[in-house]
RNA sequence: CGGGGUAUAGCGCAGUCCGGCUAGCGCACCUGCUUUGGGAGCAGGGGGUCGUAGGUUCGAAUCCUACUACCCCGACCA
């Protein structure tokens, strides 16, 4: 199955990288680790950014913007979450340069800061400080504030969109007066999310907990959306935090209830990324390029001009700017390419490449007989059809796309999604098909860890959706009630 | 930070083992003509301190030494 899709390169990896960069979405920087997102990219991300805005509104929160440097004093107040990304910040310790004597600038040894400055890796710990300033009475409550902003993670080793060192995201921070306020927002995220990566990105996802190991540095509890890429890896896809009264404890925030009682408050944060693009990418595209799903794409239909002369092109742009009219009339986005410097077959392959959905080429030969050629990137399939009516055609197709996509991605994980009772059973499909494994597990992170150790396979989750079964741990033999989702993961 | 690799035109590469005369190829770019229903053809043209520094030699992209940068595989990790 994913050999198939790597038949440009040796390995999936390089296949991904080189697509990303060939449909034009981003390339890697002169900043180590840290992305260029070219315009087409950024047009896709923009999109995502549209959607999920209005899913947040619609769901009552609304934007602010929080400073991009924290304090470091801020940033140790809660334990786990400093320990949790103390290995990855950057740190800004002077704020000022001076020239050297060989015409160079070198950082100025007296402007040393007083107080080093994190590059925010995430920003509860800011948040929280500023709440804490907000909250005085349960009449203050709930807070809920979503961020679009970029963060920085200084790791190891990165990739385009999948791990980079600096990424766009947005971060939702709120803040509550009960638990079972907090809880259930961190939930009503869970499905916002997943609604979103289905609907829009045409991709099924697993809503899930985390297991403690796996967990939000600072969390009480984490969900997760994990979605299987094509080449039978895991891409956790966004996470939904419930962080009990850590941080209202860590940054002393307290209200007054109805009661006249001081509380801490309950706390939830939750965040997609850039890496949303990643997943994207990854599962749907084809060894033409990429396959956008209709409702993300920067333009829904492409229109490529066939013609010998400059007269041919003139009357066909007329007809043209006709089917432009009736489309956006229906609020689908057209881009007509006649740049009259690529010829068509070039113009074909770029936009397969570039993953745009529906396809119309019009000729001479369309001309005389009213009609136009359609192809769709899905399928890759070729129709000539009436221009009468074209436009409730194309809606049509659009919708069919959009679901076929997301069909093929269901149909994917499908077949890839195996139950296995033995270790061995275990061992094997990882190594000779990948994809997710539902096993029964201990509940230990002993286990968990051992497991990771001997295998790369962690635990994406422990599914919202399962049945009650008895059975024993694939690697210790102890009971356990449910299975969990195993898998090898980016 | 370990293990491996690479550095030659805007991009992708050959040439390096075994030193040699004007450093080559594909894509891209420029000019002209013919083309245009799946990444056009022909002809002509422009573009290089061969990563940096030093050494060996009559002669270095090629051999030696040091340095630097980048990539891949690990370790780390939303």
């Amino acid at each position: 199955m994913a050999k198939e899709l790597t038949s440009r390169s040796e390995n999936y990896s390089q296949w991904y990288q080189d697509l990303v960069i060939k449909a034009d979405l981003a390339e890697n920087s002169a900043v180590r680790g840290c992305m260029v997102i070219k315009p087409y990219g950024y047009a896709i991300w923009e999109k995502m950014q549209a959607e999920l805005d209005r899913m947040f509104k619609e769901t009552g929160h609304v934007n602010a913007y929080f400073p991009l440097f924290i304090p470091k004093s801020f940033f140790s107040k809660e334990a786990d979450h400093v320990e949790g990304f103390a290995k990855e910040c950057a740190v800004v310790t002077h704020y000022r340069l001076k020239n050297d004597e060989n015409g160079g600038v070198v950082v100025d040894p007296d402007a040393k800061l007083e107080e080093e400055l994190i590059v925010r890796p995430t920003s509860e710990t800011i948040i929280w400080n500023t709440y804490k300033n907000w909250i005085q009475s349960y009449r203050d409550l709930p807070i809920l504030i979503n961020q679009w902003a970029n963060v920085v993670r200084w790791e190891m080793r990165t990739r385009l969109f999948l791990r980079t060192a600096e990424f766009l995201w947005q971060e939702g921070h709120t803040a509550h007066a009960t638990k079972q306020e907090a809880i259930e927002e961190t939930e009503k995220i869970v499905d916002v999310y997943a609604n979103f990566v289905e609907n829009f990105m045409a991709l099924p996802v697993v809503k899930g907990l985390k297991t403690a190991n796996e967990r939000f540095a600072g969390a009480v509890e984490t969900y997760s959306i994990e979605a299987l890429m094509q080449d039978g890896k895991a891409l956790q896809s966004g996470t939904s935090h419930f962080l009990g009264q850590n941080f209202a404890k860590a940054f002393d925030v307290k209200f007054a209830s109805k009661e006249g009682v001081e509380e801490y408050v309950w706390a939830t944060s939750w965040g997609v990324s850039t890496r949303l693009m990643g997943a994207l990418i990854m599962a749907h595209s084809d060894d033409n390029g990429l396959v956008l799903p209709p409702k993300l794409a920067p333009f829904q239909v492409v229109i490529v001009p066939i013609y010998k002369s400059m007269e041919q092109l003139s009357s066909i742009s007329d007809k043209v700017d006709e089917i432009i009219a009736k489309l956006k009339a229906k609020g689908i986005s057209v881009k007509y390419d006649d740049n009259d410097n690529k010829k068509p077959g070039w113009k074909f392959a770029e936009y397969e490449l570039k993953g745009v959905p529906v396809r119309l080429a019009m000729g001479p030969r369309d001309l005389e007989n009213g009609t136009v050629e359609i192809a769709r990137r899905d399928t890759l399939e070729k129709n000539v059809v009436e221009i009468n009516g074209i436009e409730n055609y194309i809606e049509t197709l659009l919708d069919d796309i959009q679901n076929n996509i997301y069909k093929k991605a269901f149909d994917f994980r499908a077949a890839n999604t195996v139950k296995v009772d033995t270790y061995d059973e275990f061992k094997e499909v990882l190594k000779n098909k990948g994809g997710f494994i539902l096993a029964h597990w201990d509940g230990t992170s002993e286990t968990e860890e051992k497991i990771k150790a001997e295998t790369k396979a962690t635990i994406r989750c422990m599914p919202l959706e399962y049945e009650e079964e008895e059975g024993t741990c694939i690697y210790s033999g102890k009971p356990s009630t449910r299975r969990v989702l195993f898998a090898l993961a980016y």
